[in-house]
RNA sequence: GCCAAGGUGGCAGAGUUCGGUCAUACGCAUCUCCCUGCAGAGGAGAACCACGCCGGUUCAAAUCCGGCCCUUGGCUCCA
């Protein structure tokens, strides 16, 4: 059985088969920079990133295009809000860079194009002008707006009735023919009013109006939704197999997407919705210090890389999600948990004679199951906490034969079974490595390395102090080293330093 | 008001597409034992406990049908 999604076009599991076989074309609704992304913007990238991995270990040749809307409102609200926020451009460049570091810190693939609104100004405006001409849009005082009256079955992914919707406000009316037309060009800058609700805090200066574009029909910015089907369609071209975003976004930015790109193409504008669930805080969970740990950036800097790619582990992409701090004290564990096995596994594997003859079938049963298992759970429309349950099942088995061998042999190396480590080493690091992108055995080099060999000097002291007798003083050390980051674990072949 | 998603054990979160194999996955938390100077890690085992409510279909429902309640998201520039 082959991968199968929930498409929110149909609201129903789907077999996925792209339109052309080998190549998928992603496309996903990436983040508008006027702020810090947090944990929740996150979810929808990471779980884009795990699709994407899937896709490539499935044998895909996937085309990944992620987009930056750096033209909006709340962009140019900020404006003079710091030093060298002189224009919405200034802003937009700020949040930008850090997005795209966030980004880079949760070590997801890099898709293929990062496309900014700002420099696809022609493409939107050719596209607006293609949409007037096929009678779909409108002009109005300067504006343009789409005529939703015009493209039949508009409200198919929401299942909106355009005359259901909550009337707009007068004045907006006055230039729309139907009040669930939507706007394709402003005229004009940012309003007044616009710039003030979006102003965190009123420091003074005169109102930003942000930045503006020469069109056919004057001076004016591009609507919202247009820039997704100008940019998808300049980078993947008519017709895209994926479509990512967060599920508020369902309505009405996806479905004025899909009214625009059709009206335009006369094509089906992308064939599968994939609509992530949010991140739920519930204001007991919420408390003011795990408050700062929001932004990603905080995040990476207080539980790491792994702990947070194990977070959303936890959870499928179309489910919502709780976070707390129990939840992230789960995904350190689950993460240790993987971790260890692996290392366990890569450790017995090194030490073993190559030519050991030694076999545990339950282990290589265990290599079997959990590769099978892993498979059906990611196909089953990604279902990831299930697919990591497997690995750390896999993880019991291999430290189960590790300690029966150690137990039975007092250690002896060649009673390993070393095709069957060696096979549940591959699967940790293809699985857990390549399509979960956990950094399993990814420690060493660098300053990583210095430290373990400062640490290992403290540990000789330890052990001296131990074999002493002086156990107070050892513990004494072990705690200190704690506190810098290090475990300590005693073994059978003596402490081991573990970085947190 | 309208649209959508969801309500499962102490927590978290699968299972509901195709009704039985689900007294219930993976993990966290609890207890016991092994290991052990202690702790940690690991192994073995135990206890405990749920399918929002009401009704219907069925030999059988968390899973199908109807009604109700509640939560969340959306209703034009928020992942």
């Amino acid at each position: 059985m082959g991968l199968s999604v929930t498409n929110t076009l149909t609201g129903e599991r789907e077999a996925f088969e792209p339109a052309d076989d080998g190549e998928v074309l992603l496309y996903v609704c990436g983040l508008t920079v006027s702020d810090d992304a947090h944990l929740g913007h996150a979810r929808l990238w990471f779980h884009a990133d795990v699709l994407h991995r899937w896709l490539d270990w499935l044998g895909y040749d996937v085309r990944h295009v992620e987009n930056v809307t750096d033209v909006n409102e709340k962009i140019a609200a900020r404006v003079g809000e710091r030093e060298g926020w002189e224009t919405e451009a200034d802003v937009a460049r700020h949040f930008t860079r850090e997005v795209l570091a966030d980004m880079r810190g949760l070590n997801l693939k890099r898709a293929a194009v990062y496309p900014r609104v700002s420099e696809h100004i022609p493409e939107i405006v050719a596209l607006v002008e293609r949409l007037i001409e096929a009678g779909h849009a409108y002009e109005t005082n300067g504006s343009v707006y789409f005529d939703v009256t015009s493209f039949e079955g508009y409200g198919g992914l929401s299942n909106q009735d355009p005359g259901e919707l909550e009337a707009d406000e007068a004045a907006a009316l006055a230039e729309k023919r139907h009040p669930a037309d939507f706007a394709l060009w402003k005229a004009g800058g940012v309003g007044a009013d616009a710039v003030r609700e979006h102003r965190k805090h009123d420091h003074g200066g005169d109102l930003p109006s942000g930045r503006t574009w020469e069109s056919p029909w004057g001076e004016g910015r591009p609507g919202w939704h247009i820039e997704c089907s100008a940019m998808s369609t300049t980078h993947l071209g008519d017709g895209l197999d994926v479509h990512m975003g967060g599920r508020d976004l369902v309505f009405p930015h996806h479905e004025n997407e899909i009214a625009q790109s059709e009206a335009a193409t006369g094509g089906t504008f992308a064939r599968y919705w994939l609509h992530s669930g949010l991140l739920e805080t519930g204001e007991d969970k919420m408390s003011s210090s795990l408050g700062n740990f929001f932004a990603v950036e905080d995040a990476l800097e207080e539980f790491g890389v792994n702990v947070v790619r194990t977070f959303y582990l936890g959870a499928r992409y179309r489910g919502d999600q709780a976070f707390s701090e129990a939840a992230i004290a789960e995904a350190e564990e689950r993460w240790e948990r993987l971790e260890r096995a692996y290392e366990t596994a890569a450790e017995a594997c090194d030490s073993v004679d190559a030519r050991a003859k030694a076999t545990d079938d339950d282990l290589r049963t265990a290599v079997d199951d959990a590769h099978g298992a892993f498979v059906t759970a990611m196909n089953d429309d990604l279902n990831v906490r299930e697919a990591f349950g497997a690995l750390l099942d896999l993880g019991t088995a291999v430290n189960r034969h590790v300690e029966r061998v150690d137990a039975a042999d007092g250690g002896n190396a060649d009673a390993y079974d070393y095709p069957g480590l060696r096979r549940a080493v591959e699967t940790f690091e293809t699985f857990g490595g390549d399509v979960f992108g956990l950094e399993l055995g990814r420690r060493a080099g660098g300053d990583a390395e210095l430290v373990g060999d400062l640490a290992d000097l403290v540990l000789d002291v330890r052990e001296a102090e131990r074999a002493a007798g002086n156990y107070e003083r050892a513990d004494r050390l072990r705690d200190d080293l704690e506190a810098l980051g290090l475990s300590v674990e005693d073994g059978e072949d003596g402490p081991e330093v573990r970085f947190d």
